[in-house]
DNA sequence: TTCCAACATTGGTCTCGCCAACTATACGAC
DNA sequence: GTCGTATAGTTGGCGAGACCAATGTTGGAA
């Protein structure tokens, strides 16, 4: 009486994609106890790998578009969690970089992120969580060159 | 100098969301080509498998919210792809019919979304094809539980 | 009959992804 | 040096998907 039909539960796509709104889901919901949301988890986590970097560069690490680059770093400046400064090499640049209170707010995202993945993979064995991330990974790669 | 961040492109949550996004443009292009998009394919599909239902059920069955199944009936009706009439048992129900039209449509999205699963797991063989798809339906299933 | 539950509908929100247009700056070819 | 092109940042907008709150109607059980 309220069974998904077989024509889609058996496609692959929405498997990903509904599986994909149930990590959102855990995602928003652990990132909303810290606040922010996807896209400044994203930007502070680059910025802490790769240090500073302009903005455009940021939109292609975290797969982002620049105009959604600019929202979301004006939200993240708001709060003091990273610092706009234009390179004085290249003046069509602006220097992003993280702020002390910008790696802590990481740190407390970074915390909430990782209870998500138990949670996302908990019916799963250690092994079969290998096996599914190697098979994603492959997808993924495969789909970024094309 | 574009690297994702392996704090992202470790996570099994960032490689399903991701994953998902090209499902969903793939999927989002198929559907293009021959109208529609993806909450009218759930419905047509919900109906030819079930048979005709209220729509609270293909709320049900859809993973929709009820607000979101009137919206897409509404189109799928300005195209006559599916009828409504009221219960006469239960004059709260609307009983929601799929139309040939609806099956023709129904027909197409579905060699569409075929085309997209191939496209989506190009790079696997058969067998981690089947090891993928096993390993989601068991988070899957799972969320829906929870 | 009264009261609660389910249904359909309206209208609004949020996130994410994407696109078009505009300005300013850099840089290479000429 | 000037011209054309490419890149950077910014603004404003759109669509899909998921979700939420309020409203009015109808059924059914206490």
């Amino acid at each position: 009486m309220e069974e998904t039909p077989v024509r889609l539960a058996a496609k692959p796509s929405w498997l990903l994609t509904q599986l994909a709104v149930h990590a959102h889901r855990l995602a928003s919901e652990g990132f909303g106890e810290v606040g922010g949301r996807g896209y400044h988890y994203r930007i502070l986590a680059a910025l802490a790998e790769s240090g500073a970097a302009s903005q455009a560069e940021l939109g292609r690490r975290c797969t982002m578009d620049r105009s959604d680059v600019v929202a979301a770093l004006n939200e993240l400046a708001a709060d003091d969690l990273v610092e706009r400064a234009t390179d004085p090499h290249d003046r069509r640049r602006n220097i992003v970089t993280i702020t002390p209170a910008g790696r802590r707010r990481l740190r407390l995202m970074e915390q909430a992120l990782d209870r998500v993945q138990d949670d996302l993979l908990e019916p799963l064995p250690l092994e079969d969580r290998r096996t599914l991330t190697l098979l994603l990974t492959r997808l993924l790669t495969h789909h970024q060159r094309t």
